[in-house]
DNA sequence: CGGCAGGCGGTTA
DNA sequence: TAACCGCCTGCC
């Protein structure tokens, strides 16, 4: 399927930022990769996003790529209320904020804690290729059901080189059968092996909340170039986000990690 | 070998 | 409630 003459987007940009693990360049504009259940390759060219993907409707993608949402006036608008923000914005002018599973997202960042992004990815794949179901003509696997995670035992977990998240993510499987989804931040906090900036990643990523603003190593270190925060400082950090974006914390994060942890790469 | 990577849970003062 | 510590693993 074709969406056509859409704004302010770039695949790398958007599968880059750190908001998902899943998707691998595939020639220039390209990704391959899978959401959920689904997998697909993405380009773009002239302005139209081209989707060939094994499933999933016309909704499920737009919705997946945020293509409802006008990021024009995202940056626009964090530029105005922060000025220093506005070459982040900038540098990353296609990021999009991916509207993805909450078990997915759930899994995913706990599998992050602590943990670097190659293994982080590494992890996943394993996970999906050991609970995940094949998805017919794209040599992927399916993201594991909460079920499938539920009923794992954790000494096949740490065969796939988990760690000691593997009863975080038993556990939390199991949780998120019995409770249903958790829908607040102090939900998901109740759930083993979710602390404050798990949380604020799935709120931010799963659950589409994006006041939400996760203080990462990163993002410690840019608030402490910036703006002199004390690197210990998170809740400061945290309310001068809310006063300073309000609603849009969440893209601002991105935009700033995004240039600054590329930046650092150089 | 120690240090570290997109933290967290548990213990201690 | 803040400070500290250990933690699976893999790569430097």
């Amino acid at each position: 399927m074709v969406f056509e003459n859409i704004k302010d987007i770039d695949l790398t940009h958007t599968f880059e930022c750190g908001q998902c693990f899943r998707w691998v360049p595939d020639g220039p504009d390209a990704y391959t990769g899978a959401a959920g259940s689904f997998a697909g390759r993405v380009s773009l060219s002239d302005g139209c996003l081209n989707i060939e993907a094994t499933g999933g409707d016309e909704e499920f993608w737009r919705r997946y790529f945020d293509l409802d949402t006008d990021y024009g006036a995202i940056k626009k608008r964090l530029a105005e209320s922060e000025p220093l923000i506005k070459p982040a914005t900038e540098y990353g002018y296609g990021i999009r904020i991916l509207n993805q599973d909450p078990f997915e997202t759930i899994i995913s960042f706990i599998i992050s804690q602590n943990n670097n992004i190659p293994r982080i990815r590494k992890n996943i794949e394993s996970l999906c290729r050991a609970y995940g179901e094949p998805i017919e003509g794209s040599g992927l696997y399916s993201f594991p059901s909460p079920e499938a995670l539920a009923e794992a035992r954790v000494c096949d977990l740490a065969e796939l080189r988990l760690g000691y998240r593997c009863e975080y993510i038993r556990a939390s499987a199991e949780r998120y059968l019995k409770e249903g989804c958790p829908e607040t931040r102090e939900e998901l906090l109740e759930f083993h092996g979710i602390g404050p900036k798990v949380a604020n990643c799935i709120m931010l990523f799963g659950l589409r909340d994006t006041a939400a603003f996760p203080v990462d190593t990163w993002v410690k270190q840019i608030m402490n170039d910036m703006y002199g925060f004390d690197l210990k400082d998170t809740k400061g950090m945290q309310a001068f986000a809310a006063e300073k974006y309000g609603d849009l914390a969440g893209y601002a994060q991105q935009y700033l990690f995004y240039y600054y942890r590329d930046r650092s790469h150089k």
